[in-house]
RNA sequence: GGAUUGGUAGUUCAGUUGGUUAGAAUGCCGCCCUGUCACGGCGGAGGUCGCGGGUUCGAGUCCCGUCCAGUCCGCCA
């Protein structure tokens, strides 16, 4: 028997009882005649002491022999300590040790293994086995863990059946990439992993199994970021005879559920709101609503009035920076070289300070004021409910790029202004997404969300249509869960009709051919009663990152890849041996 | 594909307009210490300044190239 208890759970109670412990060596504090040693395991810490007063010659020379990250096996009496401590749950009590094992010994580890470590990324990751071993990591998976389980309770509850469907599947073109696997039995043809299960789910549909879930991997073969990996974990769900309205109603219910059990929070309803106007009062379909800071357009009273460089741009957007009048020049100054980064790409931000203490015309300093009256920048100050003490911050271009950097300015300043407190939750629905989406390089149509998406049906007619104004302005069934300006989930409701659905893949650009030799199963499945179906899939790793108020998902998965889509542990990818390529019929031309 | 920040001791970092023998903290090793819990005290070892080239009397520092890591843009139906 390694043990009697874990680390974790001995308290004041087992005082005098004889235990037996196993972990690993944390701490060791050698006081010359006393040694104590932090014994860890997953449950928490419990000291061992050794006292030269009575503990055996042998057994103390074994002590002070003890590394940090030793595997021990300690047997003694728990004893209350002479002086406790309140900084573990233990603290109360130690192990006066009469046997000591050393059940392996362990090489000084590259880095700390504590709440804080002074680890780098890449250390950490190389040797993640070590970071594991750290609480706060454990906590993050365990957190996990639990958001699994309550999911899988929730939605089983909710008479959904939990479904595998293959990783091996078969290669699209649209989308993102496919991580592609060589196939040996078919020399040549290559299998890829799924971008999601989408088409199986709605397979799924049509044969019957009405309520559909999978926590599941997928695989997309793009550049990483800090909250985007090459495999990830999606809530992956489908519904039939539902419309947008039940699906919405059923995944609030999990996400509620879920807050409520991981994090005992009670969400109130999730306002809601359409891609427009998110757009148009966010410049972004994902805003965050921790905080205001809403667009204003001032284009009909600023442009006109002599301003060059208003008066040429498609688009004059303010936000009102509440409470920033106290900004100094070097502070606009900074903000302007932010914008001006080629990410963002603005040509330049124009502010209107209002003066919290100053009246008259000394009030109201603007970087235009050359140009611009005093009555009509109060006009703007207005408009965007400007007050006293506030700062317009102003800039002008073609609209939607407008709108994108603003965006970014405004979570700029809510950065730098302390606004976006992760301990804040605000969720919301992004509605009535575009259909589709013009690429210019493509010279074509792609499909916003994916090709099974519905149209609304008012918008069925416009598919019909060559102007591509039309074709932009249809607007379909789909809708996004956006927490905290950070996309958590994604669905639709599908196509369910044949016709409707090649008709899609025609405005996408397919020739039937290349529909059928792509997604023929699809629609022959159709062709044997579809019913009516929508779903949603919700990203697993950052909904745990986002409900822990982090920005990035790597912490909550156990092994992931660097920004390069590298195993720094296992080292992958690499090569593989010849005999393995030619195995698969397989040259390599690098 | 692009922008940007970084790479100096095992680790985290500092290193001034280019100037003597490249520092600190922590970790590691040794000695001391009977109530520590980030224990403390004294001492010691530890460096190809990512790599290659260039400028210079002289380069950790400046320039060019390259590799690696982080963040972002493009990309992510």
């Amino acid at each position: 028997m390694y043990r009697t208890h874990t680390c974790g759970e001995l308290r004041s109670a087992d005082i005098g009882k004889k235990v037996t412990l196993s972990g690993w060596a944390s701490v060791i504090r050698d006081k010359g005649g006393l040694l104590w040693i932090d014994l860890r395991d997953r449950y928490g810490i419990t000291q061992l002491v050794f006292d030269e007063a009575y503990t055996a010659a042998d057994l103390f020379e074994t002590a002070r022999s003890i590394g940090r990250e030793f595997v021990l096996q300690a047997t003694g009496e728990v004893i209350e300590r002479a002086s406790k401590t309140t900084k573990i749950e233990t603290g109360d009590l130690e192990i006066k040790v009469s046997e000591l094992k050393i059940l392996n010994v362990s090489k000084t580890p590259p880095f700390t293994i504590a709440d804080e470590t002074d680890g780098g990324d890449d250390l950490r990751m190389k040797y993640r086995y070590l970071d594991l071993r750290r609480t706060p990591v454990q906590q993050n998976l365990f957190f996990r863990s639990n958001l699994a389980i309550e999911t899988r309770k929730y939605l089983a509850g909710e008479g959904f059946v939990e479904v595998e469907t293959p990783n091996l599947i078969k290669s699209t073109p649209e989308g993102a990439r496919d991580f592609v696997v060589p196939s040996r039995m078919n020399k040549g043809q290559f299998y890829a992993l799924p971008q999601s299960p989408q088409t199986f789910k709605q397979i799924l549909m049509v044969a019957g199994f009405d309520k559909y879930f999978q926590i599941v991997k997928c695989f997309r073969d793009e550049d990483l970021r800090a909250d985007r990996q090459p495999e990830f974990t999606q809530i992956d769900c489908e519904m039939s005879f539902v419309h947008q309205e039940d699906i919405l109603n059923t995944f609030e219910g999990l996400t509620k559920n879920l807050f409520q059990k991981a994090l005992n929070i009670e969400l109130a309803d999730f306002p809601r709101m359409t891609y427009d106007e998110a757009m148009r009062r966010f410049g972004s379909d994902k805003p965050d609503l921790r905080f205001g800071m809403e667009f204003c357009d001032i284009s009909d009273v600023a442009k006109g009035k002599g301003f060059p460089v208003f008066d040429s741009a498609e688009s004059v957007i303010a936000i009102n920076a509440t409470g920033c009048a106290d900004f100094s020049r070097k502070q606009i100054d900074e903000l302007t070289e932010w914008l001006k980064r080629p990410q963002i790409g603005a040509k330049g931000l124009v502010y209107v300070r209002w003066d919290k203490e100053a009246t008259g015309p000394d009030a109201i300093k603007s970087s235009v004021s050359k140009f611009y009256s005093d009555d009509d920048l109060r006009i703007w100050l207005d408009r965007a409910g400007a007050k006293p003490g506030d700062l317009l911050l102003v800039l002008c271009g073609e609209e939607e790029k407008t709108r994108k950097q603003l965006s970014e300015l405004r979570l700029e300043l809510g950065n730098k202004l302390g606004l976006r407190n992760p301990a804040d939750f605000k969720p919301l629905w992004v509605l009535d997404f575009p259909l589709l989406e013009w690429d210019e390089d493509a010279n074509r149509f792609f499909a916003m969300h994916h090709p099974f998406t519905s149209p609304k049906p008012t918008d069925i007619v416009k598919m019909e249509s060559d102007d591509r104004t039309v074709l932009k302005s249809m607007r379909a069934d789909a809708y996004d869960l956006v927490l905290n300006g950070v996309e958590i989930g994604g669905g639709s409701i599908r196509i369910h009709d044949r016709d409707l659905q090649a008709r899609n893949f025609k405005l996408l650009g397919f020739t039937p051919e290349e529909a059928e030799a792509q997604f023929g199963f699809l629609l022959g499945a159709f062709e044997f009663g579809a019913p009516p179906h929508g779903g949603i899939a919700f990203g697993f790793d950052r909904l745990c990152s986002v409900m822990n108020g982090a920005n990035s998902i790597r912490d909550f998965i156990a092994f992931p890849k660097n920004n390069q889509g590298r195993d720094m542990m296992i080292d992958a990818p690499s090569g593989i041996k010849m005999e393995q390529l030619k195995e698969l019929g397989l040259e390599l031309k690098v």
